[in-house]
DNA sequence: TTACTTTGTGTACATCAGACACAAACACTC
DNA sequence: GAGTGTTTGTGTCTGATGTACACAAAGTAA
């Protein structure tokens, strides 16, 4: 309930903050801005902001997350709020942390003046992080391993078509470890998470692979690893 | 990252909501408090409050878990944050909810003026309730199912020393469906979660129990069912 | 001593997970 | 158009795990 126990007249601001993740060069990818602000100047974050007054932390999340990348239609979960008292050194700021994945084909890269640069960066090699960002993504990857496992979420980081070898490299690539080709197919299928169109993609010097598509492109509870 | 994106000079409150669950007379039960202040005079609502200016929710909410029911060595964890800008009539205030376990042996009810009344609800069968706080208990208990099933945290529901059958029922009781006997006890001794302590519980007209022990009185992650 | 109640234990069967290798289909080169 | 290179696509066997199931043992109370 929300009355005051505490005499308390706060004065501490929500924020948003949107771990965006993508998988691209075969590796796991996360989308961090680098701060002009003082005294962060020069460090690297996750994009977020302040919410507004009539917002809600997830309308945010979303404004911050097509603003960024120009996609719209991604995976989009809340993590976990963060909210030690001296996270930001410019008073106290509590953040709700969101997790977004989004097909690497997809994204358009924004910058604006507000940020002196924007780019992806691999998980395994992150730069120093302002905040406490660097626990954040590391909840977030986290997270995003345990829900790859049980749920359909790979979805949100492939087009609509793709090869069943494509989707067995995010799962290699975001748990590190490798699959068996054959069991993963099997199971796939058995599960009835992806369907085959019948098309294949032609192209290369090789064997050309057919092209499935998730049955779902919703978030789905399933064991899928 | 936490620096302004929108004008917003915000004066939302931050609270903290804990959804306390116990076990007791073979139901799960949820305490609850009845509310005095319009305009939710005698609704009922999970305890809460706003957080003080240094503190955070965490403390907050053991703050809460301890003032309504005398225990502190409870398990606690962040559920989720509730920020629908209309959750609360008299102005904008979002809730960063935990979910508490405790052994209902240990629980002493303190209730204070400020509410008209505290009790245990069971969650099948709960009143009318404030805020978006159905939404919240409901969440609550699908977060606590699905963590008994793949955690040990069923420690914090039991008194140090307990029969297998005691631990049974607690996990019939929560997820709702009944488990087999043997398998079960298999289960537990095997994954090395509970150990017996070698004493017996005499009293009954019957053969006597032995009691165990958890291993770990802390979060661990194991697949138990 | 008998009746009653709850505890404590083992096995057989079905299902699932994990390891493993080779032929098929295309592009490119000569 | 034959040969080479590269990636796709497929089935079986084995060990591990999950699931179903029934009865003797140990107390108390009468």
């Amino acid at each position: 309930m929300t009355q005051p126990k505490q005499p308390a007249e706060q004065s501490i601001k929500v924020a948003t903050d949107a771990v965006i993740f993508t998988v691209r060069r075969g590796e796991l990818m996360a989308l961090l801005i680098q701060m002009k602000k003082v005294p962060y100047t020069g460090k690297w974050a996750v994009p977020g902001g302040i919410i507004g007054q009539a917002e809600t932390t997830e309308q945010a999340a979303r404004r911050i997350l097509t603003t960024q990348t120009g996609v719209s239609d991604a995976h989009l979960e809340q993590l976990a709020t963060f909210d030690d008292p001296k996270r930001d050194k410019l008073g106290r700021v509590i953040s709700v942390a969101y997790v977004a994945l989004v097909a690497s084909e997809k994204v358009i890269l924004k910058t604006t003046e507000k940020y002196a640069d924007v780019r992806w960066w691999p998980t395994s090699k992150l730069p120093a992080l302002a905040y406490d960002h660097k626990d954040m993504v590391a909840v977030a990857v986290d997270r995003l391993r345990a829900k790859l496992e049980y749920t359909n979420v790979a979805w949100s980081l492939l087009p609509p078509q793709f090869t069943l070898t494509e989707l067995q490299e995010i799962y290699e690539i975001i748990l590190g470890r490798p699959v068996d080709k054959r069991n993963f197919r099997r199971r796939v299928l058995d599960l009835g998470i992806v369907v085959g169109t019948g098309t294949k993609r032609m192209g290369g010097a090789h064997r050309p692979a057919e092209l499935y598509a998730f049955k779902r492109r919703s978030m789905e509870y399933i064991e899928v690893l």
